[in-house]
RNA sequence: AGGCGCGUAGCUCAGUUGGUUAGAGCACCACCUUGACAUGGUGGGGGUCGGAGGUUCGAAUCCUCUCGCGCCUACCA
């Protein structure tokens, strides 16, 4: 073997292996398990955020296989309306088209065309990671199954009334000019102008004040042009006799009523408010309690249209806005102007500012799909971990409003819904369907919707039209609900709601047991990643290795804004000064899952995963040197197994308990240094160390060897085991070389049963006579090392007191001990001997003396006792306090109470040896 | 404005139902190329657990208040 573990070497061919031996699919006749893969979006290639999520599926995956689970993980991938169709557009529009200009259909093919370089992509990442997808059942949002899932999905709603054509204001993206729903409107605080206009009152009116105006403020002095209304509140005494009164509109021949209306807040600005009700969703919905007229001003590309004056027709928002201000201005009809911070509504894909706008849309009433998905979690058929997500969820579906899933776009699932020439509408499968149900002849055209569904609407339905609904399949009411759910908590509205609601309207149960929620991966300073930003990183790039230019030109390639190349060139070259080497995919798995605690976003450190390639190579060298010391030698022979032997079982029966509890709850980063624990300081640092004196000791009997070197193979090939859901790969090619001698072989690792604790004896006995070598050697180890005493220099011991424990364990292990911690020689002092000068150690009431005798530094060894005995007293003195507070002794259960004072007891005895070791180093 | 989360060693994070001296990795210091591994070994230093108060025999852990950071939701024009 190899010196050190090279990833290379071992991982797409093993890959490939697995796949082509179709150990991905579901097989056996075990219990079900099975995750759907949250579909990655089509638009390009897998962050970081992917390679995590997909890292503790596939952990959770491989577990349940090798558990004997039937195990499903559903592969696909999610069309991704808008994402996707930008993307296009954006590429196309680099070749110089437009997307119009080709038209439609052959705007759609482009997609397509994408859809297929894209998808192949993604599979590629995914197969690098390891992830035991099945292929064979690849399924994507807008294939011909999920299509007739979504159609039958919609006509079904809109039978029974909950899908509703409406005029109303919608969240109106501007540069999409297209409709979006509330969550894809995203608002961030932005500085801007808060304007006080004057509108005159008509007919000489007054104010209280004397005033023959109102004065309104507002942030959008263009949307003015469609007032139709002045408020104030009805209590508001400056006001109340104005009520019923007009204003002249400016700019407008038009007269607006005042009119009154609780929501106003006569505390803010000049308590008057002016309405816009086809602008503004507070505002429409004023009007429509006072029965105001709408009167819309813009266009779909938010420019003026012909309801607004002459003057501004054709303007853009933003040009109209600086002319109404300045006309206004002129005409001495601007108050004042103040600087005001306001949240403005952003499109989360265009970035543009949003418009409420009056248009027509298709809805989903979402009371009667809520009920029951808020009582599957509050009733726990669904279970989110962590819990405190459920909180969430339950205010966002107890407040949730009707949802708009019409999208005035080209790319997605077109809308089933036709229309004749007098604009009657007609919901069915297809057009045959409908022609049929509603007796149209021929003569009839219909024509269909030109919109389609935005794409969670298909994504809600992933868990069923993926296992074949409306079909009754097989694999529905086998997988189906599915056991947990591996997402991120910023998808929990947009998704998980959703898919709760919809498929149990359609499925009647629950679309998942488990919504196990991560956090989402941030660079080391908990920025999140992104493009824009360009601190991502390319999974691949940390499992392949990339130089510094190549990732230079990765991060500042084809930029939105090219002016940030520099800063990011700048921050690349601080913090990848040499590139990044290359780690290897089970380096990556491991780090994502250490990384991987309850509830917390999750920083990428590159020092973790360089750790973790550490690991990697770690077991990699204990293997070599478990096969050095087993291939070749005969291993059929009676076996005698040692104490030590015994202890490492025992603590491998400890390992597997604690690795099945992490996974049962979802702790990736317990799971992972459960592993790292046992293989690096148990099976590694002692178990290893512990083996050579055997191994290596001509006088040791055949079936002591025999025993050490068999349990050698039988725990590594058991840790090989219980690591492999986290680091597959590694685990895969060192099994192929243990196993055979074990004589436990397979084809594969990933089909063995997950090791069974029940396999393994607990043995008390033997971990605390390890536990009590491992002391003594550390002992012996803390007097070398802060004596200075060089570590070839090997040092005789003698031991003095200690309980009849100690001196079977010494028995036991004396040889060991010798070995360990470089001890020519172990020999018994009597009770009442002074020991010769010496370094000392307390192990429990056993005295543990190095001689001085050339060796030890008096001086040195007088501040090492000074400093034992002062952290022995301070310990003491505690205690003891303890003890004499009464309410402690009384009220404290007894064991405690039992426990301070036997520790008092030790603190006590361990005080007064050390000081007599002093006094007796000082008399020499 | 409301809700949630976080604050523990220089850094990134664990810390189960309150109960020995609060742990790990990395970083740091010293020593060591010994026959699995220098991607290594051995030893060591480093934290009054954001702050204040309270409950309790006992608090990193429970309660109240408070400061700082992050996220989500809703917004006064």
């Amino acid at each position: 073997m190899e010196n050190s573990f090279d990833p290379h070497d071992i991982e797409q061919p093993l890959y490939t292996k697995w796949e082509q031996a179709g150990h991905f699919a579901p097989t056996g006749n075990g219990v079900p398990y099975c995750i759907m893969i949250p579909p990655p979006n089509v638009t390009g290639s897998l962050h970081m955020g992917h390679a995590f999520q997909h890292t503790l599926m596939d952990t959770l995956i491989r577990h349940a296989r090798m558990k004997g689970r039937r195990t499903l993980w559903q592969m696909g991938t999610d069309h991704a309306g808008i994402a996707t169709q930008m993307l296009v557009e954006r590429k196309l529009a680099a070749e110089g088209i437009d997307k119009h200009a080709i038209g439609r259909e052959a705007f759609v093919e482009r997609v397509w065309e994408w859809k297929r370089e894209s998808g192949g992509q993604i599979s590629q990442q995914l197969r690098r990671m390891g992830s035991s997808l099945d292929w064979s059942r690849d399924r994507f949002t807008m294939d011909e199954g999920f299509s007739r899932a979504v159609r039958e999905v919609f006509v079904r709603l809109h039978e029974d009334g909950l899908i509703y054509r409406g005029q109303r204001l919608v969240n109106w993206d501007p540069q999409l000019q297209s409709a979006i729903s509330d969550l894809e409107v995203e608002s961030e605080e932005e500085s801007g102008h808060l304007w006080h206009l004057r509108y005159a009152l008509v007919g000489g009116a007054r104010t209280t004040g004397g005033k023959d105006h109102l004065v309104v403020a507002t942030t959008r002095p263009e949307t003015m042009l469609g007032d139709t209304a002045v408020a104030v509140h009805p209590d508001d005494a400056r006001y109340r006799d104005l009520i019923g009164q007009s204003v002249q509109l400016p700019l407008t021949d038009r007269q607006i009523p005042i009119i009154a209306d609780t929501y106003v807040d006569p505390a803010f600005g000049t308590g008057c408010l002016k309405i816009t009700p086809a602008h503004d969703f507070n505002d429409n919905e004023i009007g429509t309690r006072h029965g105001l007229p709408l009167v819309n001003v813009f266009t779909p590309d938010a420019h003026l249209n012909d309801n607004a004056p002459a003057a501004y027709r054709g303007l853009d928002r933003f040009a109209a806005r600086k002319r109404i201000v300045a006309d206004l201005t002129s005409l001495g009809l601007v108050e004042k102007i103040q600087d005001h911070k306001l949240m403005v509504p952003r499109g989360d894909r265009s970035g543009a500012v949003i418009e409420p706008y009056l248009t027509d849309q298709w809805y989903v009433a979402m009371d009667e799909l809520a009920a029951p998905a808020i009582e599957a979690v509050r009733n726990g058929d669904i279970e989110f971990v962590p819990k405190q997500y459920e909180n969430l969820y339950f205010a966002w579906m107890r407040d949730i409003r009707d949802w708009c899933i019409s999208r005035q776009q080209w790319w997605g699932h077109r809308i089933p819904a036709w229309y004749d020439d007098t604009g009657q509408v007609y919901v069915g499968r297809d057009e045959a369907e409908i022609r049929a149900k509603h007796g149209l002849s021929k003569t009839v055209v219909l024509t269909q919707d030109p919109d389609v569904l935005e794409t969670w609407f298909s994504s809600a339905l992933w868990t069923f039209g993926t296992l074949g609904w409306p079909d009754e399949t097989p694999e529905l009411e086998l997988y189906h609900p599915t056991d947990v759910l591996v997402t991120g908590h910023d998808i929990i509205f947009f998704w998980v709601a959703r898919m709760i609601m919809m498929t149990l309207r359609f499925v009647g149960e629950v679309p998942f047991r488990k919504v196990y929620i991560h956090g989402l991966v941030k660079d080391s300073e908990g920025q999140k990643m992104s493009k824009s930003r360009g601190n991502g990183l390319d999974p691949l790039d940390l499992i392949d290795g990339i130089d510094l230019p190549s990732l230079i030109a990765k991060r500042t390639d084809d930029l939105m804004q090219p002016q940030m190349a520099a800063r990011i060139t700048k921050a690349t070259q601080r913090d990848f000064g040499s590139g990044i080497p290359s780690f290897g995919t089970d380096a990556l798995r491991f780090t994502y899952c250490a990384l991987a605690s309850t509830g917390r976003d999750v920083r990428f450190d590159m020092k973790r995963i360089e750790g973790y390639r550490n690991f990697c190579n770690k077991l990699w060298n204990a293997t070599k040197f478990v096969l050095m010391n087993t291939e070749s030698v005969e291993l059929g022979g009676p076996r005698e197994l040692s104490l030590v032997d015994r202890w490492i079982e025992s603590r491998a029966r400890r390992m597997i308990v604690d690795a099945e509890r992490a996974t049962a709850t979802f702790r990736f980063d317990l799971l992972a240094s459960v592993l790292y624990d046992f293989v690096w300081h148990e099976y590694c640092d002692w178990y290893l160390e512990l083996t050579k004196p055997v191994l290596w000791d001509e006088g040791a009997s055949v079936a002591a060897q025999t025993g050490t070197r068999t349990q050698l193979l039988r725990i590594l090939e058991i840790a090989l085991r219980a690591a492999h859901p986290v680091i597959p790969y590694i685990t895969e090619a060192l099994w192929h070389r243990v196993a055979p001698l074990t004589g436990a072989a397979g084809e594969t690792i990933m089909i063995q049963p997950y090791p069974e604790a029940d396999d393994l004896a607990a043995d008390a006995d033997a971990e605390a006579a390890v536990e009590w070598l491992k002391t003594i050697v550390i002992g012996v180890r803390n007097i070398r090392g802060e004596m200075n005493i060089k570590p070839g220099q090997a040092i005789p011991l003698l031991l003095q007191g200690g309980t009849s424990d100690d001196a079977r364990w010494l028995e036991a292990s004396r040889s060991l001990l010798g070995r360990l911690a470089k001890i020519e020689r172990i020999d018994w002092l009597d009770a009442d001997a002074s020991a010769p000068p010496a370094a000392m150690q307390l192990a429990g009431e056993l005295k543990l003396f190095v001689p001085l005798a050339g060796l030890i530094d008096v001086a040195a060894e007088r501040s090492r006792l000074d400093k034992e005995i002062a952290r022995k007293v301070t310990d003491l003195e505690r205690i003891e306090q303890k003890l004499g507070n009464q309410s402690f002794v009384a009220k404290a259960p007894e064991d405690v109470v039992a426990k301070e004072r036997a520790r008092a007891g030790e603190a006590r005895a361990a005080v007064a040896m050390l000081r007599q070791q002093l006094t007796d180093l000082e008399n020499i």
